[in-house]
DNA sequence: CACCTGTTATACGCTTGCGTATAGATCAGG
DNA sequence: CCTGATCTATACGCAAGCGTATAACAGGTG
């Protein structure tokens, strides 16, 4: 039998790319064979059509955003707060799943089986924080509204143009982390 | 002279809902006619072509969300924490100019020209920001963070998809809102 | 080596969308 | 009411992209 030079994967893999930097409406079946090197010749033998590639690379997006990331904060251990900041780290700095969340969130506002996708995949990710800010923070709604911040940061300042006024990005975002994760009662 | 039916704001105006609710690729000249209840005809009277049309939805998202928006936060005065919160609704709380600006901020990952606008844009705001916080917190970097955070989750929130175990968002929301404008140091 | 089977290339018809050209419609001013 | 400027409809050629059909191809298997 002959062997498949472009499996079912690597469509998936060219597919997210494409979603992640020209959003779903870039995932052209002829532009990811032309990268891949080969016609759609082959894609129909995997994919019923291009809907069929879409729920594909979103199944592995989902995969790959909770289960692969909660294993792998799981298996290192720590603390909550640690884990918490683990798991932001493998998602929200990663090169490749960064992009392809921004995009998939932007998707979900345009299709509801998107959204609800989205909604299971934040809803774990809200747990984490939650499990954090519980453990130094007593009043279950200031756990809610900080684990809120925390997220609506995480992913808000990828996508805030503004300068600041000299300061970097990164030392801003340190100074707002250790506001948020600072409990004033604490002390 | 004939009578314009479309004059050239009816495309700009239908242009800017398309791309609410579909992103740029949704901004399609025969899509936005037929909407019209015309063909494509008269179109290209008023522009060059599409980018030309994408260009005049740029200019008038920018106005309508700085000067229009500034104007009438400073027409109506009141103090700097006031005119937060007023320009904050005008922008993220409006049904028109909060599905372009989600919509603007997801394109400007993607292309250098629109990204540039969000800058200008999102800075003035920021400078709105800053003014508010700084009338109750004397340290400026703690300034710019809070003004990130808060700038982040107006933003960020409308792309998190996660529940709050029986919360409202509008309730969690506001707990966010106390926290980041609550200065300890006043007490 | 020949065969079978899964993979790929090529070609086709179809649709959508861009931009242009041209003819028709419509209204203001003379 | 006629004229001219302006807006609009229609028709065209072109390109990109989907999904299908069919033929060429290549690797294991016997």
């Amino acid at each position: 039998m002959g062997v498949a030079r472009t499996p079912r994967e690597r469509w998936v893999e060219e597919g997210l790319r494409a979603l992640a930097d020209g959003g779903p409406d870039a995932v052209r079946i002829e532009v990811l064979a032309k990268r891949l090197g080969v016609t759609k010749g082959g894609f129909y033998g995997y994919f019923a059509d291009r809907d069929a590639l879409l729920e594909a690379m979103l199944d592995t997006w989902q995969r790959e955003c909770t289960d692969e990331v909660i294993e792998q904060v799981e298996r290192e251990g720590g603390d909550p707060r640690t884990k918490a900041r683990r798991a932001g780290k493998l998602t929200f700095s990663d090169d490749r799943l960064l992009p392809i969340d921004l995009a998939v969130r932007d998707w979900a506002r345009r299709d509801e089986a998107v959204a609800e996708r989205l909604r299971r995949v934040d809803n774990r990710r809200m747990e984490l924080l939650r499990e954090m800010f519980g453990t130094f923070c007593p009043d279950p709604d200031e756990v809610e509204a900080r684990s809120l911040i925390a997220f609506c940061v995480a992913i808000g300042h990828h996508s805030l143009a503004a300068d600041h006024q000299g300061r970097s990005r990164t030392d801003v975002l340190a100074r707002a982390a250790a506001l948020v994760m600072d409990c004033p009662r604490d002390a």
